[in-house]
DNA sequence: ATGACAAATGATTGCGCTATCATTTGTCTC
DNA sequence: GAGACAAATGATAGCGCAATCATTTGTCAT
């Protein structure tokens, strides 16, 4: 009577694979991690036995003997945000064809949950880390740079990067925004912003700027708030500014195209022609802005391609290539639409 | 002339902490892992040692000696759509504090690519997994059930769930759309699709059937593309149902409110009068629907809270509770708005 | 004070893998 | 076919930590 063959009771290591195939363990490791190093024979055979046996290597017990961990940290400030997880698209496409994983984590835009959350991604011993702004606690930069990690800095450029840094000049953006405004012969533009995080912040100081220059700036045409971003609270600043200011406005700079969308769907129910009696403009042009109608003018930055870019750095970094740019300024362009058309 | 410290030139470990603090090196694990288990005394003096030498401890090490990875897998087919980062801000909202970490993998809708990438996942020893869908290739299956990792299957409810389930059943929710529009006297109802992944499949299957039982299904009442899902896409599917049907539906289901929008978009563009010409009918209630003027019909369904859900289950399980259902429908509530007006 | 017991701390070992070096086998030249 | 060299394979050690068991210290009743 033959006895079954018992299900996997243990997990399978290195050397049961090694038994099965009559070979030593490190021959099955060669395989798995250098296979032109072992002979067309024993591979295949090697192989058969991983296949069969279903063998999994254990990420750790390697990382622990080569302290490599194939691991790229990446932190971002919210998954709610099409902003960052197209950027996280670029950086997945990048990555998943190369063998890194990636160790994501969300800081719902708290420097110090950020700290908390680094701690987290530093553990798992990452070669590299992309991080957003640089809004770090003290304490985590030093973190950063104590552990040697190469990291990049994505979504903004910065003054002084930890390492290497990808993104744009959000104030010169805002400033691009209200001057492009003025010179379409709007002279009273008003300001919603949520969430103000520091890039928000960085747009609304560039605007602010530009109609300083020419003496335009009010106070009161600013309106915004410390909540989450999205299309209801867009409706609610865009009400909010109106009854402030009297509707004397004619054009709005929307700190992001959630906020524009809300302005603008506001707008249509409270029978506002948009662009004839207020233009607005967006940020970050979202996929609905180009379709919306009227479509909305916004500010086109090539989230996608930042998180290409950043993961390639890394990789390149990571391949010993210390070449190349420690800081690229990825641009932005505005993008004309028939919500500011005069 | 005192010579400066160097900069931790290799990294540290638990012996460099012991000896800073003058304790054995498993004290300082102690003070790491069980804090209770160590004297006041000793626990100020090691955790400051810890604090000036900013040590981290090292997760492979930990987790090869203690076989607890304290890493739960998850997949989705891809980082594009907010109907998954919704869901998945639930998991991170659960799981930021219990300590676990996720490690995310995007399949792009591809089983072969989704094997590949759970392969990645189990070779990091996850604790739990939580993966999309039930589409896996059989190889992944074995692999999974061989691990005897606790996996939760999310978004649908399956026939045969490897293990836990939670979601709602996509055939019954078209069904019940294509009813609903039924009775709301609607006779002639198109469907436009794109992607047709096997939860759009399904809602279109149970929307043919409903048409069936009374007789009103046309085969060309039906577009369809393997494109990704996108607004644009859904003016295009939207064009051309009105052409290929010379306009006569009546109403059109969208398998999701992306095609919804672009086909509301399109249609203000062509003069359609929305719902008096046509009504519309979207899938998953995004925020814009509610907002979007005429206001859209749509379909929603929990997905934070399906996350949530989903995480609370893993954690359970892994604190070795198995009371309560492996398997949840979450359900789902056709939100009627303006889209749908008779 | 003494013994009994709990609490606090330490020494040793091994988790599963790969780096390193050692050995064997194969291949080529003359 | 002997020697020289490269290719293939193996043996050993150690990565940094926690499980396990051993020892020390502290606390209390008697």
């Amino acid at each position: 009577m033959k006895i079954a063959k018992p299900v996997s009771e243990k997990k399978l290591t290195l050397i049961d694979v090694a038994v099965a195939a009559g070979v030593s363990a490190i021959t099955v490791s060669r395989v798995i991690n250098q296979p032109d190093k072992v002979s067309e024979t024993l591979r295949v055979q090697v192989q058969k036995a991983i296949d069969t046996l279903g063998y999994i290597p254990n990420q750790y017990a390697s990382s622990l003997a080569s302290s490599k961990s194939k691991v790229i940290g990446v932190s971002i400030p919210t998954l709610s945000n099409t902003v960052f997880t197209d950027v996280l698209r670029g950086i997945y496409d990048v990555l998943n064809n190369t063998g890194y994983k990636v160790l994501l984590v969300d800081t719902h835009y708290s420097p110090l949950e950020e700290e908390k959350m680094i701690r987290t991604l530093l553990s798992q011993a990452p070669e590299a880390m992309i991080i957003t702004g640089g809004d770090q606690t003290r304490t985590c930069q030093n973190l950063l740079q104590k552990s040697r990690v190469p990291v990049v800095q994505i979504m903004e450029l910065l003054l002084e990067p930890l390492d290497m840094n990808i993104g744009f000049c959000h104030w010169q953006a805002g400033y691009d925004v209200a001057t492009h405004l003025l010179e379409e012969g709007y002279s009273r533009i008003g300001f919603i912003g949520a969430r103000m995080d520091p890039r928000v912040q960085q747009r609304m100081q560039g605007f602010k700027k530009a109609l300083e220059e020419v003496d335009k700036f009010q106070k009161n045409f600013i309106a915004t708030t410390p909540e989450p971003s999205s299309i209801a609270v867009g409706g609610e600043l865009f009400k909010s500014l109106l009854a402030s200011t009297n509707g004397v406005v004619d054009a709005i700079f929307c700190a992001n195209d959630d906020l524009a969308l809300g302005a603008l769907f506001e707008s249509q129910r409270m029978n506002i022609k948009v662009p004839d009696d207020l233009a607005l403009c967006g940020f970050n042009d979202i996929e609905a802005s180009r379709f919306v109608n009227p479509s909305l003018t916004s500010v086109q930055v090539g989230r996608y391609e930042m998180g290409i870019k950043a993961a390639e750095m890394v990789i390149k970094r990571l391949n010993g290539d210390t070449e190349g740019p420690k800081v690229v300024d990825t641009g932005y362009q505005i993008k004309k639409r028939e919500s500011t058309r005069n």
